[in-house]
DNA sequence: GATATTTGCTTTACATATAAAGTATTCGGT
DNA sequence: ACCGAATACTTTATATGTAAAGCAAATATC
């Protein structure tokens, strides 16, 4: 997790128990109203992403006793037919490479992924879903997708686009606009 | 993390490489329009968190030589004067209480907080900054301010208000509207 | 075609995170 | 005052995550 901290933010986000404190932004010297804004705008989005996720991670861990990490590789090897190599894989997990070896050798162990080399390039890893993993994970993401409507239900259809279009934008400057 | 993976949404999400898999919708039988829009909705999300976290990790440690989850934890003290109690400060980082505990006994010993009981509650710790650590805050925490700053360049401020708007109102429905 | 570099992945060491169980302490009701 | 429940925190066991070093295979450069 990040910045929950940094000015009244995201104490304001997330602690209705003290509202006061909202207003106790004498630490931001040197702060324009802009830059607070951001921030302010930076730990709404923070809390929002972490709230959304630990709701997922419970009613995974309650209805399936599976964890979210697993859970995500399993939806992105189902929609991989041809498998992911183990750098695709961790690229669209946006983790480290260690930890995606650490992941599959553990869902190698169950039995629910395979992790075998490839034919020209014996660098390369290819990950599949066995049987199993894909049976698996066609249980799990209804429930899933159904507790995403959950989350979203305070948004109407045309917020819901709205706010999809500023995060596109968003999006776009962090993924082509950052200074390295 | 979290769903990064989940109908074709993440992926278009992340990865351009491949805009093609976008296409591949065919592993989402049952769910509406509106469902696939809040999955799109719900990674799209999760990935602009996720980057901003990144490049805010990243740029810490080439920096500061400082993590992320002890950043915010000095962050949340420095706007406390008084001190937060263990269970205060979890909340407010959105994290256990388990984790609470480790961070704040390493930091600790690295003498950037102090941790002592209650007068009046002895189950109670409060836990403060110390001098050093204020110090360490208020050398990162403009920098921070800056990268923030830099990640939000994308949007101008009328969209950065209406996003943060968007955002609350979501924030809304997670926090009292939920089915638990 | 030998060498240097890059690429793809794993290993290592460690920090950070969780859930669940454990330990006191306080509180509520009587 | 007592006792059961709730609260606040820590401990334990383990998973998940990172960064950095290591290693082997592929690629580039000469």
């Amino acid at each position: 997790m990040d910045e929950k901290p940094m000015d009244e933010t995201n104490h304001s986000d997330i602690d209705y128990h003290h509202p006061q404190v909202v207003d106790q932004s004498d630490f931001e010297y040197g702060l324009t109203e802009q830059d607070k804004m951001e921030l302010r705008l930076w730990l709404r989005l923070l809390t929002c992403s972490t709230m959304i996720e630990q709701r997922v991670r419970d009613r995974l861990r309650e209805g399936f006793e599976f964890s979210l990490a697993r859970f995500d590789v399993l939806a992105q090897l189902d929609r991989a037919p041809e498998g992911l190599s183990m750098g695709e894989l961790s690229s669209r997990l946006m983790v480290s490479g260690g930890n995606a070896t650490g992941l599959t050798s553990r869902m190698l162990a169950e039995g629910m992924i395979t992790r075998e080399p490839v034919a020209h390039d014996r660098r390369r890893q290819v990950v599949r879903l066995t049987e199993h993993g894909r049976r698996l994970f066609k249980q799990m993401y209804p429930e899933h997708a159904r507790w995403i409507h959950e989350a979203m239900s305070g948004l109407s259809g045309d917020e819901q686009q709205l706010l999809l279009g500023l995060l596109g934008k968003l999006k776009k400057q962090l993924t082509d606009g950052g200074p390295k």
